[in-house]
RNA sequence: GUGGUUGUAGCUCAGCAGGUUAGAGCGCUAGUUUGUGGCACUAGAGGUCGUGGGUUCGAAUCCCAUCAUCCACC
């Protein structure tokens, strides 16, 4: 049993839980930083764990396959000890940059073909080779390769592709079951649901993936630009049907208001770019809405970034001087920034916890949303 | 004092054999960002072309004067 759940909601499929893994256990529903690179963007790992509790980060497959390279990171027995990360990683398979890099690939049934954004080099990923890469990297939690499609494609695009990711999935579980960990500890293995936004494909790719028997289940291809309301239709339509005694994860999502409405309906994890880099960019979330720290408004604030905030950089510096740095071009801008927002959604997910905890998580969510999107 | 140089957006400059609403980079103002090719991207504001005359259908552009600037020589 490597996932238990030890609260459920009352009137919501919203639920706590606790997945274990040999790096450490991860408590439910969390919020997973990204670290495309073996690195989350502008924050060092010492406060990424101190300082603002990150139970589990992001590598990707991709882009760890092309640099540093798979011998580098084998040869020092793996991301965690490359990277000085001892506690739980996942790493997407690659499935959404091949997708993000349409002009330079080409899919063939075999796998996908495509050329490195570095050095314009030509390689093939399958979905056993994937696999295989992913346990050289040595995450706790290994993604399926996918196709993801974009979200404007049609019906019989969509079950192409569905049709692709259903038997590579299959060639992946395969090559996961005959392949044992590299490193001395175990690992998991997430199929991903597709199916755009179809309803019949989707229970379809859902049934085939739960079939597969693992420990979770990721939900692919949304927030790719349909409107929200659709990711929501979608994740209420895979509630019932996923297993409530699996991890749900919800890849690339989201927004703060996204995040709780998908806790609503039953998801556990989530991963996004968002708190890091529209940090970097200069926009920040806060409990009073969202800012851009860089507008005039705030040259003179010398207010605390956040009051109460649960990363020290929120007392520790105040707007107008986030903002000078912003304007200056300053590194430590984009460190703060990143940070604060990160520690605001780690505690996004830290209080929805609670609030599940305490029955009362529908009231708060209702109440907190409407303040989360406002812009000051 | 004499000869020459240069004055165009907040800054640095382009435009000058005369011809529609004078451009660029940076800066400024605002917006975008959802399994990260991003200290990125998009848009906007801002100029009596030193000043005053003149030539011309038409002047940032040609002529004269003047002011400022820098250089060289007395």
């Amino acid at each position: 049993m490597v996932f238990q759940i030890t609260a459920q909601d009352r009137d919501s499929s919203a639920r706590c839980g606790i997945l274990k893994t040999d790096h450490g256990t991860i408590e439910t529903p969390i919020f997973m930083p990204v670290g495309t690179v073996g690195s989350v963007k502008a924050v060092c790992q010492r406060d990424l764990k101190e300082d603002i509790g990150a139970q589990i980060i992001l590598g990707n497959t991709y882009h760890l396959y092309l640099r540093p390279g798979l011998d580098i990171i084998e040869r020092v027995g793996g991301l965690h000890n490359f990277i000085s990360w001892e506690w739980p990683i996942l790493t997407d398979s690659g499935g959404f940059q091949i997708f993000s890099l349409a002009e330079k690939r080409k899919l063939t049934r075999e796998g996908a073909i495509f050329r490195s954004h570095i050095d314009g080099s030509k390689h093939i990923f399958t979905p056993e080779g994937v696999v295989d890469i992913q346990r050289k990297i040595g995450a706790d939690i290994i993604m399926a390769f996918d196709e993801c499609p974009p979200a404007t494609a049609d019906y019989r695009y969509i079950k192409e592709s569905l049709n692709i990711t259903k038997e590579w999935l299959e060639r992946g579980v395969k090559q996961f079951r005959q392949q044992s960990p590299l490193y001395g500890y175990s690992q998991l293995f997430f199929p991903i649901v597709q199916g755009g936004l179809f309803d019949d494909l989707r229970i379809e790719s859902a049934l085939h993936a739960i079939s597969m028997e693992m420990e979770g289940y990721a939900v692919g291809g949304l927030s790719v630009g349909e409107p929200a309301q659709e990711m929501y239709r979608i994740l209420e339509l895979l509630d019932p049907t996923l297993p409530k005694d699996k991890p749900r994860y919800l890849m690339g999502v989201g927004t703060p208001a996204n995040i709780l409405e998908a806790i609503e309906r039953g998801v556990d994890m989530f991963d996004c770019v968002m708190p890091t880099r529209n940090g970097r960019n200069g926009m920040l979330f806060t409990s009073e809405g969202i800012i851009n720290i860089r507008n005039r408004k705030w040259a003179q604030d010398y207010s605390p970034i956040e009051k109460g905030g649960s990363s020290y950089v929120d007392e520790k510096y105040s707007k107008g001087y986030l903002r000078h740095l912003f304007i200056a071009g300053e590194i430590l801008g984009a460190q703060i920034a990143s940070l604060h927002n990160l520690a605001f959604y780690l505690n996004l997910v830290k209080e929805a916890r609670e609030h599940i905890a305490q029955g009362s998580f529908r009231e708060w969510k209702r109440g907190y949303v409407k303040n989360l999107e406002r812009r000051l």
